[in-house]
DNA sequence: CTTTTTGCAAATGATTTGCATTAAC
DNA sequence: GTTAATGCAAATCATTTGCAAAAAG
């Protein structure tokens, strides 16, 4: 799901300078599903062995407030990254292992986002995170009991 | 809205032993909405000067294990408790100012917890968080326009 | 060529760890 | 009395900062 040539013409279109750990970066992120900056990096330096932890960091921050990656930091996590697609789409995070997957909210394009009292802030956008087991910590334990431990 | 004694209560309640920081941070998170660690350190060295960071940081784990506090961590933030009723509320969050309110979910007791695809997961909890602008800092720029600075 | 980004190293800041002392039960 | 929690100091870990060298437009 893109080519870095592909990467380079998303960093133009967004006034951004193309540089290889940018490119690598967006690359990387499109393998990896929610990557913290540690797998980022790791990936990131298969094609890019020389690439320091900051310029990954920089990147990230980059790409993030330019709105082409987006961040998110489950508590008691630390930042993860994801290609944003621009769709409203949310996460699942396991307790258990940490895992993260996408879900759709089932409400459609603006879930949530009618607070039933906002207390007067000017709401743009609902960041939903559910929380649970994954299927395989899922199978781990008695799915109905022990859930407490 | 609760003595010490009434904190005591909860604790022993909760099979916690009774200790002067866990009621003095549990006082804290009484008055306090959304504190971090910091702040909450603050409040409780005003009845209890001499207890230590770690005290506080311990204090503050097992509460939030024993379920009797919720810690939230918005992107880009430290980490935040509150003092949980228990009540399915979510929060807004200031993008300018880091400023946090409670809200009420528009969907009752179970918001959102109905993920279109949960790919497998067994959510327990759904975790809202609405970004935007707080009262104070939507009216320092211009409502309508200059968003997106 | 000019401006932005990288890379390096060191700094920062939140949070955790290990262990003896102290307080709660 | 036992067991668990505090306090202290040092460690850890993610992330940031400042500045010279290198690369992008």
């Amino acid at each position: 799901m893109g080519s870095d040539a592909d990467f380079a013409e998303r960093l133009r279109a967004t006034g951004l300078r193309v540089t290889k750990p940018r490119v690598a970066v967006l690359a990387a992120l499109g393998e990896l599903a929610h990557a913290d900056t540690d797998g980022i990096i790791g990936t990131v330096r298969r094609d890019l062995p020389s690439v320091s932890h900051q310029a990954v960091y920089d990147s990230l921050r980059t790409l993030t407030d330019a709105g082409l990656v987006r961040r998110i930091q489950p508590t008691g996590s630390v930042a993860r990254y994801e290609s944003r697609v621009g769709d409203n789409h949310h996460h699942v995070v396991c307790r258990s292992c940490g895992e993260i997957a996408d879900v759709d909210c089932a409400l459609g394009d603006a879930p949530c986002l009618t607070a039933s009292d906002d207390s007067g802030f000017l709401i743009d956008e609902a960041e939903v995170i559910y929380w649970g087991l994954c299927p395989d910590c899922a199978a781990a334990r008695t799915p109905t009991s022990t859930d407490l431990t």
